[in-house]
DNA sequence: GACTCCATGTAATTTGTTACATGATTGG
DNA sequence: CCAATCATGTAACAAATTACATGGAGTC
């Protein structure tokens, strides 16, 4: 099972789907961090298939169209998956969480507890790695040529600490709508 | 040529090393986005050697160790991808940005404010999948049961504006040394 | 009639990961 | 002497991208 198969199996999780409208849906939610290709999705769907997780029901409205429907060994290898713990890659980890409220509330805080210890971890190492860069550059005698190496050590920082405030934002359930509807 | 064939190069202007050295030197600079495992860097530096843009040299202090020098033929097929346009990947581009030491001014400011055009457009497009899901959400029972779904969305604004704000300071050239060497 | 969107799929090629295999050197 | 680190590489396997191939439906 790989990371495509469990996003398919959580899309269906919401109803009945084409493979066409799965790669809208998962382009238009978690697009930013998943690229699915429809070379990739046919093939995993077929896989889900065989594996008795989804059924696939041909429409007869003159299309060719068919539509994928969750089983329920697909909805347990979902939730399987969903409530393991945080290990994987760091996409792996923000596509889990947009499944999460498919996920009891015990659970999902102790995942998100555990992504913020990981989180502090890779802060305090890249700290210590700018300090120990800094020490260098400050013992060399151009500095300036080595600004954009630095400069990605610091997008690197920012990024984690970013993520930190929005995943302590997201464990005491913020309201995340400072964003208005244009008027 | 692959993206890990032009970091080696771009390592390796640096000077001589070690495929060994390569690999720490890659994990420990653009790590956090890009991973290479010997599996890939070997044949890498093969590739490499083959085309005549690397020299290996034996060592013969007792270990079988190999170091690699840039040749003038890898020098310009590092350049040249150095100098091209904002197109690719999302981590492509910020590796690149990693070498914009070895490039020059001019084409320096230019790429990058086409890199900001392209977060710009990423922004306005995100904020516009907010809005609208912002409204859907308004108009169902049970808002609160996406919770996660939209904070994703949220998370992605978050990044790029993050990304924006660093693009915005190295443009200008800010200290980003706000940081102190713990005493 | 042309263009865009809907809709599915395959095949070649490229690429990367993982595990394996081997062995030297250094520091405690 | 034992563990960690240095050091290089291969082979099997898994996976994704890209291009290709096809065709219906709606709309301007």
């Amino acid at each position: 099972m790989i990371l495509l198969e469990y996003i398919l199996l959580g899309m269906l999780m919401e109803g009945t789907m084409s493979g066409y409208d799965l790669k809208k849906t998962i382009d238009s939610t978690v697009g930013t961090f998943y690229k699915a290709s429809y070379g990739s999705l046919y093939p995993a769907l077929k896989r889900l298939a065989d594996k008795g997780m989804v059924t696939l029901t041909e429409t007869d409205n003159s299309k060719n169209k068919k539509l994928y429907t969750l089983l329920p060994s697909g909805r347990i290898a979902f939730l399987e998956w969903l409530s393991g713990p945080m290990q994987s890659g760091r996409n792996e980890q923000l596509i889990r969480i947009f499944f999460f409220d498919y996920l009891d509330e015990d659970l999902r805080q102790k995942r998100l507890a555990e992504y913020l210890f990981k989180l502090d971890q890779e802060i305090h190492m890249l700290e210590a790695v700018q300090s120990v860069v800094a020490g260098e550059l400050a013992d060399i005698e151009n500095p300036e040529n080595y600004y954009y190496r630095v400069s990605v050590l610091a997008y690197g920082l920012n990024h984690f600490q970013m993520e930190r405030q929005w995943l302590r934002d997201i464990m005491e359930r913020k309201d995340l709508n400072h964003v208005k509807p244009e008027n």
